[in-house]
DNA sequence: TATTGTTATACTCTATAACTATA
DNA sequence: TATAGTTATAGAGTATAACAATA
């Protein structure tokens, strides 16, 4: 086996760790959000709701449809944890946590940050290590 | 803002970062299982069969019910891709790859070795700081 | 005409539970 | 009795397409 086929080798063990990694992730978020009597969408969606935001805006950083985004907006209304608040464009509804949804999303930012595995098992040496490499993977 | 909360505020920023170069791999690794005519869960489950294996197996290694597994390999028999062997126990079934198989597996595999993100912006240097890190996030 | 959100519908992925055939 | 795989069914998550209201 040739160099190339050693490194491309190497990647492909360093990106199925990544994938565990966030598998890893992904599974613990599940298990606050059901701590929290949450699925995971609804979760998902409550945490991107610091500022109200318009729901074509929340489809796109959930990478989903508009019609979707509706059917997470309706359970998160009936649960009482936003309301759709008219914008001064009036196709536009904000959707905006409520007192309750702001304490819900509190709780669960709260609980990821604290349980996070970059948080729990890195000290802030490799933290900054990890910073760069990171970034050098996104950059477009 | 104290000490404490700057990491956490950190750790929460890389934590997402992670995710990013993830979803971007998933994201990747669809458009390559589209390009060769599969659905994801069927790429995904040819890339695991390098050597015939149980049904059992795949269902841990995929972390599903073999029930899931059932339906998976009748697909992939329906393509020619694999067959059902026999095992000694003669409960157990091998699914095994058959020649298109085998040769859809090899094209996948490095079609998705070529294209990771970790083999194309990380040098080799960058690849040696980001096992040791990783290995530390998957310590248990 | 283009865009926002809604509705109705349908699809993909996956689990649960009961079953069979071996062991 | 316990295990491997199968069957039938159901659920979660999400998309598609047609639509109403507004721009």
């Amino acid at each position: 086996m040739g160099k190339h086929d050693d490194q491309l080798a190497q990647a492909t063990q360093l990106s199925q760790m990544l994938i565990d990694v966030v598998e890893r992730a992904k599974s613990d978020f599940a298990e606050i959000a059901a701590s929290f009597g949450l699925p995971v969408p609804l979760a998902r969606a409550i945490c991107l709701l610091d500022t109200p935001a318009p729901m074509r805006d929340i489809a796109a950083r959930l990478v989903c449809e508009r019609s979707y985004v509706t059917s997470l907006a309706d359970e998160l209304e009936q649960r009482g944890l936003i309301t759709r608040v008219p914008g001064e464009d009036r196709r536009v509804k904000l959707l905006t946590l409520t007192t309750a949804g702001t304490e819900l999303r509190d709780q669960i930012a709260a609980a990821v940050a604290v349980r996070s595995l970059v948080f729990r098992r890195l000290d802030a040496t490799q933290r900054r290590q990890l910073e760069p490499l990171l970034e050098q993977l996104l950059t477009d």
